[in-house]
DNA sequence: CTGTTAGCGCATTCAG
DNA sequence: CTGAATGCGCTAACAG
């Protein structure tokens, strides 16, 4: 028994009104131009008992605008957690009576644009291109009102990004150390000692270690892996301990820091009495691990939140030609470090 | 310097033809009409050259269809390998052609109502209602054309529901044990051993457990959970070792499996040379963990999948009222299992 | 204060 | 074989 959908004509014809006074009452314009508080009335009440809801379509033919944004991405498949973004944007979205369409390119150019050009056609008002890994892409032509979600523009295109502030983050890493009173034997797990020495195409990477750096924290040394993944923390970290006797040690994420616990176990070393670990990402396992740990969050949920509220700005004219926003990595303190005497 | 769109009147015009003609060629419906090939081969031309793309959102006016589909769910961000069951629906969708509208209820039933208003409102061809942990839901009414994803209608609704296979599941998991060798001493972690002892509202746990149990495999003991946490898989496993000498555990899931290797090995047991043990989910870190988890996985991108194919299925007429349809759950053998003399 | 008219971009009868 | 006319459902000038 699933009724047609009533329409304007339906609503107008049951309130005895034209399509105009109908359609004016329920845009809300009534008032502005003065239709009589009893006719509105009765529209409304009409509207009411018939489930009358405009046809989104119609009226995006007819206005231009969808109330729609596409969300287009490399890939999520690899990053569990980036799934927060979309959560973020996903609510932040819904806030404003929004959807959103996704899509995923795997990072090829060519499915980008057949993806792009699936949500133009479908007239959505704006579009976030957001990357899972931090790192720059190459913007294309004619993508109308959009942001970088994760992601630079290179070369530089006047699109507004919205980045984790991966400097700030290397350096509250560091603090978290530097306030527990380490000084010394402090070592890098995942990447320098040098800025050169990183996974390849990491901003990540390269920006924590500035942040380290510029806290004055002395680095007693570092192993670089070829990718954060923990089998790589573990021999990294196994190799370090060949030698050394760290104190302390900043894993560049928590996937090599899992590998790092594994090596530290492995040397009869408990984390954190003999040695306290701090990291990156506070990826879900993060709290899963003995002891729990210390680590620095990705803000995926902030970043997502953000890139619908940039692009919203941005639509409304606030926003500077490729200003970059800068989300706050949050310090998330578990039981990885303990104060040293 | 970007250009208005170019509508179909701008290629009749170029290409020096009706509307009508225009359109007809680019419907693909030239041929049977006998146009000329001249006139088609202009037409083509002209709209190659102009990069004609017909506007989604009219023709989805006109022909009231849109090629594209809601995917509403309660939640993914506790569970972050849900993830990939909607990268397995976008694969689908996308091979055909499809975008699809996301959206999280939270488990609320209002926004649940207001998120399927949006999507019918913008006229999508179908609906996809999912849950991120198999479970039953009361359908909303009106729904249109729509399957139910990682979950069962309660009342029945005669709409089409996909879902895991755990009971194969669970027949899998212990047959790994069988074909190792294992016949005594085995332990379940999580729930059990009657079909009352589960964690609240889990048909996982049920399930799983009749599977288990239908291979005729000996269960020397059994811990529940209050909740498939790593803490709980620990308290368990912990109480379990006071006063048990298990040779396998099966873990209900692989966080529980987390906090059963972490009790293992404060008894000083290995895995899997003291313990076997197998678990369900394939989580991403069971591979990360040391040794890497054997464990029967939750085919999330499959059951994505699956959902658009029997969502346009069942659009045919091609899927009986009801159906439900089970996708398997393939064996991840890893090395937390070894054979017993 | 309200109704008439037009048209968003397209697909589709119906005549030539 | 092709073009003129219609309408999907809605909003917005413009009159009354």
């Amino acid at each position: 028994m699933s009724r047609r959908r009533v329409t304007l004509a339906d609503l107008a014809e049951a309130a005895g009104v034209s399509r105009t006074t109908a359609s004016l009452v329920m845009t809300g314009r009534g008032r502005e131009l003065r239709i009589s508080h009893d006719v509105e009335q009765r529209v409304l009440r009409a509207a009411d008992e018939l489930g009358y809801r405009p046809n989104a379509v119609s009226v995006g033919l007819r206005t231009g605008t969808t109330r729609t944004i596409g969300f287009v991405s490399d890939t999520v498949a690899t990053s569990h957690l980036a799934g927060d973004m979309i959560k973020g944007a996903l609510e932040a979205a819904r806030e404003r009576g929004v959807m959103l369409f996704i899509g995923e390119s795997e990072g090829d150019p060519e499915l980008e644009r057949g993806l792009l050009h699936a949500m133009q056609d479908r007239q959505v008002d704006g579009i976030i291109l957001a990357a899972m890994f931090t790192r720059t892409i190459k913007v294309p032509k004619d993508i109308g009102p959009a942001v970088l979600l994760n992601a630079l523009p290179r070369p530089a295109s006047g699109l507004p990004s919205i980045v984790p502030d991966e400097i700030e983050a290397g350096r509250s890493a560091a603090r978290v150390l530097l306030d527990a009173g380490h000084h010394d034997e402090v070592y890098v797990i995942g990447a320098g000692p040098t800025l050169q020495d990183v996974p390849a195409d990491s901003v990540a990477a390269v920006e924590r270690l500035i942040g380290i750096r510029e806290t004055g924290l002395k680095i007693a040394g570092a192993r670089v892996c070829p990718d954060w993944q923990p089998e790589h923390g573990l021999a990294a970290t196994r190799a370090l301990l060949a030698d050394h006797r760290p104190r302390a040690l900043i894993c560049l994420n928590d996937r090599v820091a899992i590998g790092a616990y594994q090596a530290l176990a492995e040397a009869g070393l408990s984390v954190p009495g003999d040695v306290s670990v701090v990291s990156f990402d506070d990826h879900p396992i993060a709290s899963w691990m003995w002891p729990k740990l210390t680590t620095v969050a990705l803000p995926h949920y902030e970043l997502g939140r953000k890139a619908v509220e940039v692009l919203f700005a941005q639509m409304a004219g606030e926003v500077e030609p490729g200003q970059v926003f800068r989300v706050p990595m949050p310090v998330r303190h578990r039981e990885s470090v303990v104060a040293r005497a």
